[in-house]
DNA sequence: TATGAATGAGCATTCATTCAT
DNA sequence: CATGAATGAATGCTCATTCAT
């Protein structure tokens, strides 16, 4: 039975949301072409098919549509790290796995995550007092908190040192950082390969080990 | 013998020295405060207590102040991680003071590295086509050298695992990196505590260890 | 005989005159707070509690709301001046009464005699090409052809001096004004008294009396 | 006797007056041709022959150009209404010769006043918000204060009757405005004549009198 | 006829860069 | 060389008006 009161608030939200994509996505396209800076409303309009005007009626300033970009990819970005049904049990194997499909959405969003690097994506120490900068911390935080997370689990498994601090959540990160900024290279790179690296290398270090079986 | 000829240009070159050195420190002050987008050519002259159209007698472009800055504040960077006269001789008790340096370092300029960081200090994977970002490279370069350096001298002390391609290096970096961010937060932070950290996850990673000694 | 053909029509009607009114009273409104330029057209119609669309079924240009405003509130003035039942007889006792009433009604509607006086209401001399003002012209000639006939009505009597030209209508109207504009001023005033000052200063000037009556 | 330390800064000054002044009279003509929100500040700096740039090097808004060529030219109509070395002195005849001066003022840069009677040249009752109605104020109160002062030199000379409150000021304000908006219009008017009836006026009202000698 | 989202021309303002002094 | 006023291209944003529903 198909209540009608809803079918025209919902086409309309409808409409709305296929603008906002549309906008994000042309967003995404030019931002990555030309930075932030460089891309003018005008361009994403042009490359959106849509007005000026148009834009704006979805977002109040330039800077917004960039943060919901942020926004909009660091959701998708945080899912990759949620546990799956297929997924291994092992905390390590766990984490293997989901590493992999992190790195993976990057390189597929590589043009994107190559300036939402430099616009505070994992990072930005000393926040600006720009008003997108406000909304962007609780981006970072919400990864700190999966990270965060993440290491809780491996700590309660005992297969983490429980360090004291926030040391080992921002060790995670750096590890996880360093390896996305190669994902971005445009060589393709074996994404497994790679996580198994990036977990390894978290769990054990870079120092040599007396005995090492498979790794 | 006449060294007329030679004092006058040292002289000049000394000039253009200190001009030079103003306007970067400025620079440093108000992109610091304001960002580089932010910052306003003016800004820069006016607090170097130099006119604009001086400032452009030593730099070509604004882009060009930017990178200069990069280029030396980078450098002195590195050279925190340089050996020095009375460090210990160990290749991990020899790494940890030099990332306390770096850490000390990073500190000391807290405000500029915050912002240096968004513009590719560590690095910017896909780098726009600016013309800043070019030379760049170079800059990036110098650090990959030198941790690689740092990476080969573990390697070669049996103290590192030697892995395929440049996997240490990036983690090594990564590992600084994540650290150096949180150096920059405004609390003071025991560098060397931190470098300790460093050090110990870069070689042993944040598995639990069946007996470990002290840290 | 059926009147169902007149019926609709006057019902469709009176809803088009409730529609243009609510107009009209929304930019009142917004156009003393706002100043003209400074009122969007979506403000008036939210205002209104209709949307844009609506009022541009009513008026084809936002200089039109203006325009009709003006004339309404203009024509209302232009009726305080016109003779009423109770009214006295001799000429100056008259005018005092009238003038009195216009007074009265500037002060209720304040504020949007406030932005009138700016646009034109009582003359602008040399009209921009606007077509707002166009119209305009009609406005300020009703006022100009009423003070006409008051004067005329006073030279009748004899009680003013005939004068060459419209001297004596543009000395009225500049009177007039005067104290229009200080009966903007939000203290309340006494308009009997502001009115008996008016006609006393029109008919006998500034200027040092003999001996004075009663005035 | 030239005094080298002085030359440079006054010519900076009178460079500075220099485009001031253009400024100003591009502006004039400018806002007289299209009204204050018709007029780009493009077509401005193009009729003053200089990029758009050095207008806001020495303006800070579109509104502060208005403000400032508001005050200038208040300035002068003020010092029509001062009293000159030929003036006579009767009361009445000197107030006929400023009255004559400042009306032909009017007449000569007749375009702007007529744009300058709708932005608050003589009063705007209700001062909006803007910041360029802040400092009006003082352009208001001026007029306000000479007019005052005007009227207290006719009360002291016995031939102006003391009116309680400003009355007698508002009513010359009023008066001089009615005939100052004629003198907008584009016919010439024989400015004695009309300075004349209004002195007329002013002092002796509209009404009949009985035996009159020389106007 | 009411609606309100889409439209895009229009404009104030900024700021890197130049160049006459 | 130092100076700093002049330059004008570039761009974010507004808002009257239209029109499909």
């Amino acid at each position: 039975m198909n209540t009608g009161g809803e079918r025209l608030p919902r086409r309309r939200d409808e409409a709305r949301a296929l603008f906002r994509n549309a906008i994000l996505e042309a967003a995404e396209a030019v931002f990555a072409e030309r930075g932030f800076h460089g891309a003018r409303i005008q361009d994403i309009a042009e490359h959106a098919r849509i007005a000026v005007g148009t834009l704006y009626n979805h977002f109040e300033h330039k800077d917004e549509v960039l943060v919901a970009l942020l926004e909009e990819r660091t959701e998708e970005l945080l899912e990759q790290l949620a546990p799956m049904p297929g997924d291994p049990k092992g905390f390590s194997a766990r984490l293997t796995v989901r590493v992999a499909r992190l790195l993976g959405h990057v390189q597929r969003h590589r043009a994107f995550f190559a300036i939402a690097t430099e616009h505070g994506l994992f990072a930005s120490a000393v926040p600006p007092d720009a008003p997108a900068s406000s909304r962007g911390l609780g981006r970072i935080e919400k990864f700190r908190a999966l990270f965060h997370a993440l290491v809780q689990e491996g700590v309660a498994s005992g297969e983490l040192e429980p360090l004291a601090g926030d040391a080992l959540v921002r060790f995670f990160g750096g590890t996880i950082r360093a390896f996305v900024l190669s994902s971005l290279a445009p060589q393709t790179t074996d994404v497994d390969e790679q996580a198994r690296t990036v977990v390894d290398l978290f769990l054990h270090g870079a120092g040599r080990r007396k005995a090492r079986r498979a790794r």
